[in-house]
DNA sequence: GTCGTGACTAGCC
DNA sequence: CGGCTAGCCACGA
């Protein structure tokens, strides 16, 4: 089989999923890791988010925690509620109702 | 090549 | 319900 080759750092690809992520809905830092064949690095697509240039380019608010939490966000947690409750999410407790019901996996 | 750090996750009390 | 621990991975110094 033809194997392809990354020629992307890890990070790159996870910014590349990150905006495959369509508006009004949203994906767990694992579904991530899970896009990109790197199911085990959760904890590594938080850290390629975090140093991701790319803030306003990359949907990464639409990106909670695996329980729903948000997580963080490099504008402040507060910014990354507003953003997903503009686009339809319902968050409570600073967390996110039917998380399922909004999950974006492929 | 080794060490420390972090926007993670699941389990245990 | 909340708090803590251990395991996991990628990156920079």
């Amino acid at each position: 089989m033809s194997a392809k080759k990354s020629s992307l750092s890890f990070r790159e690809k996870v910014w590349s999923a990150t905006k495959k992520i369509p508006q009004g809905k949203i994906a767990t830092y694992a579904a991530i890791a899970r896009m990109i064949k790197n199911p085990h690095s959760a904890r590594a697509v938080g850290n390629a988010l975090n140093a991701n240039p790319f803030a306003p380019v990359v949907p990464c608010h639409r990106v909670v925690r695996a329980d729903g939490s948000i997580g963080g966000f490099a504008l402040g947690s507060k910014k990354k509620i507003a953003l997903l409750r503009s686009e339809g999410i319902q968050i409570v407790n600073g967390k996110v109702a039917s998380l399922q019901k909004y999950l974006f996996i492929k």
